[in-house]
DNA sequence: GATGATTACGTTATAACATATCTTTTTGAC
DNA sequence: GTCAAAAAGATATGTTATAACGTAATCATC
């Protein structure tokens, strides 16, 4: 019963630690989780919410500290590399190749391939889907008798804010 | 003069120990090198030719392990890390962002952006220079009003020879 | 040839990113 | 409640990359 009590208040406490999370959010969750047999855990959940709260890619031992300092605990790295196996497999969350980080996805209505403008001075992400593109490159590596399993296409540079900061 | 003597049994045994290097791909780094005002030397050299013979990307830490057997001394990371610097600054070899390995340029004609398609069955690159999708990402920027830098494009799949391996 | 500036190279230490392995806890079916 | 499977945690290790510092080679100028 103590042990109920205790468990009790640490669950109390997560859940009062977990960043905010709009309701859209967690539908989403919800309905890639239903879709994939997954289980929505509120560990997930929460570095989940911690991502979209942060709203700029994240490295994992980002990630990690943010979530340390939130929940007032330690965390393994191991334990948010599976998150975000799982947010990356149901397709919530995207890697940033170039850059070794994680951002959430933007395009919450449906699974796909993305591209992504990354701004190399805010940091911003911009998170394109052009059917031109996955088509061009679709044919580019038809041409060659490659058969594509997925396309990673990551643009550095500006973004229209910066780019006018800078006086050109 | 002992220290003479010492240093140019020193030099012919690396020079032993350098991977062959095809005229080719010398005349073109060397070309490089002047165009840039940067130096060619016999480290760099080496490798260089470690990576052109073979033929395959290599992780920093494979490529100190080939060259550390080859030169029976030992080589530090940073070291190669440099030379790595120098081969991607002069445009002779590229990083494949997505798995972190390195791969000479193999359109030494010019310096140009490339797209790759990766064999993730052999390992094979093929490095395509589409003029098209380079225009695409170009226009999909300009939309958005990002100024691009320099774009990742990086199709992963299975090449031509692994794809009719697999029976379909 | 001596001097000093510049660039490259070497060594050690450490940061940053990621996975392996094993144990404990939680969950959900029965 | 019992039990098996899934998830999470703890610890150690592997992999990739950079920092900080000192030394050596190269080259222009005197």
């Amino acid at each position: 019963m103590i042990n109920e009590l205790a468990r009790g208040l640490e669950l109390a406490k997560r859940s009062a630690t977990t960043a905010p999370l709009a309701a859209k959010w967690r539908k989403l969750a919800e309905g890639r989780c239903a879709e994939k047999g997954e289980r929505l855990t509120p560990a997930r959940l929460a570095v989940y919410a911690e991502m979209l709260g942060h709203g700029r890619p994240l490295s994992a031992y980002e990630l990690i500290a943010r979530l340390e300092q939130r929940q007032g605990r330690k965390i393994a790295p191991l334990t948010v590399y599976r998150h975000l196996d799982f947010l990356m497999r149901t397709g919530l969350v995207h890697r940033l190749q170039s850059a070794q980080t994680y951002f959430p996805c933007d395009h919450p209505d449906h699974a796909h391939e993305s591209q992504f403008l990354l701004c190399s001075s805010c940091g911003h992400v911009d998170e394109v889907e052009s059917s031109g593109l996955e088509t061009l490159l679709a044919q580019i590596a038809d041409e060659r008798g490659f058969r594509p399993d997925n396309a990673v296409v990551e643009v550095k540079g500006l973004c229209g804010v910066c780019a006018v900061g800078e006086q050109d």
